[in-house]
DNA sequence: CTGTGCAATATGGCTATTAT
DNA sequence: ATAATAGCCATATTGCACAG
């Protein structure tokens, strides 16, 4: 299995191995190969905290560039992935894919991709008073980022998942395409294996037979209602047919305070692990630095993206208050999209009338 | 006995993806 | 095109433990 590959090669290489793989990304003089400690192997050099590597690079290039920070990034993006372009070029298209639907004119805030998801006239006006200083354009400005905000939430959720199943040693569930036996829930061995995982991890060489699962959260409240006792099932579930190590874990936060469906899942399946924030990133990329290495990586890719879109958020809402002004036509504007979110011919809006 | 804080459970309002 | 499923956050409600 490659994912195997990828992490023996990580255990097996020295840190000069690791340096020299990311000075020939970055097109480096080999020479830096030396700077790394001869008795030390890839994994541990490449779980170095970002600050102490670029420290120990900074001496050996000239002052006021980047190049000692580039160089720490690759570093840290070898460790993490066998291909990291592969990965940033993925993670910069769904961003890109994101960013393409963000609004741009003021159809796209007044109503979403279902025709039922309205803008709300009440909402607008509650922002217009109590946010916006009943500042017209103001109020729309909070609108459009309150769109765009929640377009990007669900973007990380899934880019989470992307980028953490790519590290070495580790997989991605995909979801389950055809579902033979009737649900995405159930377990079916060729077309939905692991029904409630996201990410597997392969066995590593002191547990040679513990494959290790997890759920993965964007945060511990993500969860909601019956969730948690369904997830709790299908990891139990994951435990007993494969002798699984399971994990329900989520990226961001600092405490188990608050969780609301760890209680669920463990009364459902009392051996899965219940982790948040750092305690969770270790297991996932078996690394003290996992949240540095994830931001590193997004930040790198949402750069990119921002100067290739150029999306321009002033320019925008500039534009879609334009927009609404005509619309108003010099009237209230929240008075006037009132009529429009809420009038329509009663064949749409009545089931009695609708053919 | 009452007030307080916590955890668990629901509800409501969104978007995206896949199956039908 | 629509339905089903899954992902997200904010907030309300309720039961429980504990302090006063």
């Amino acid at each position: 299995m490659k994912t195997t590959a990828d992490l023996e090669w990580l255990e097996s290489a020295s840190a000069r191995d690791l340096l020299s793989m990311a000075c020939g990304h970055l097109k480096l003089d080999a020479s830096i190969v030396a700077l790394a400690p001869a008795d030390t192997n890839a994994l541990s050099f490449g779980n170095t905290p970002h600050e102490e590597l670029q420290t120990l690079f900074a001496p050996h290039f000239p002052a006021g560039t980047d190049v000692a920070a580039d160089l720490a990034d690759e570093v840290q993006l070898c460790r993490a992935f066998a291909e990291p372009r592969l990965i940033l070029g993925e993670i910069e298209t769904k961003i890109e894919g994101i960013v393409s639907k963000f609004p741009t004119v003021a159809a796209h805030i007044q109503v979403g991709a279902n025709k039922g998801d309205v803008l709300d006239p009440f909402i607008l006006a509650a922002n217009f008073d109590l946010l916006s200083g009943r500042n017209m354009d103001r109020t729309i400005e909070m609108t459009i980022a309150h769109k765009i905000l929640m377009k990007i939430e669900d973007l990380l959720g899934g880019m989470h998942e992307l980028v953490i199943g790519s590290m070495r040693g580790n997989f991605r569930v995909p979801e389950p395409l055809q579902t033979l036996s009737g649900s995405k829930n159930v377990l079916h061995p060729a077309t939905n294996p692991f029904p409630g995982a996201d990410i597997g991890q392969v066995p590593l060489p002191q547990t040679p037979n513990k494959i290790r699962l997890f759920q993965c959260k964007n945060k511990t409240g993500s969860a909601k209602g019956g969730d948690g006792a369904r997830l709790g099932q299908q990891l139990r579930l994951l435990a007993e047919t494969y002798g699984a190590e399971t994990f329900y874990a989520a990226i961001v936060g600092n405490t188990l305070v608050g969780h609301r469906s760890k209680g669920a899942v463990l009364k459902a399946s009392p051996e899965t692990a219940v982790l948040v924030g750092n305690a969770a990133l270790a297991e996932l990329t078996r690394s003290d630095s996992g949240a540095e290495l994830l931001l590193r990586t997004y930040r790198r890719a949402f750069r990119t993206v921002s100067h290739k879109t150029g999306y321009d958020f002033e320019s925008v809402s500039t534009g879609i208050v334009a927009d609404f002004s005509k619309l108003t036509a010099g009237g209230d504007f929240i008075d006037s999209w009132l009529h429009q979110a809420m009038g329509g011919p009663r064949v749409d809006q009545d089931s009695r009338f609708a053919q």
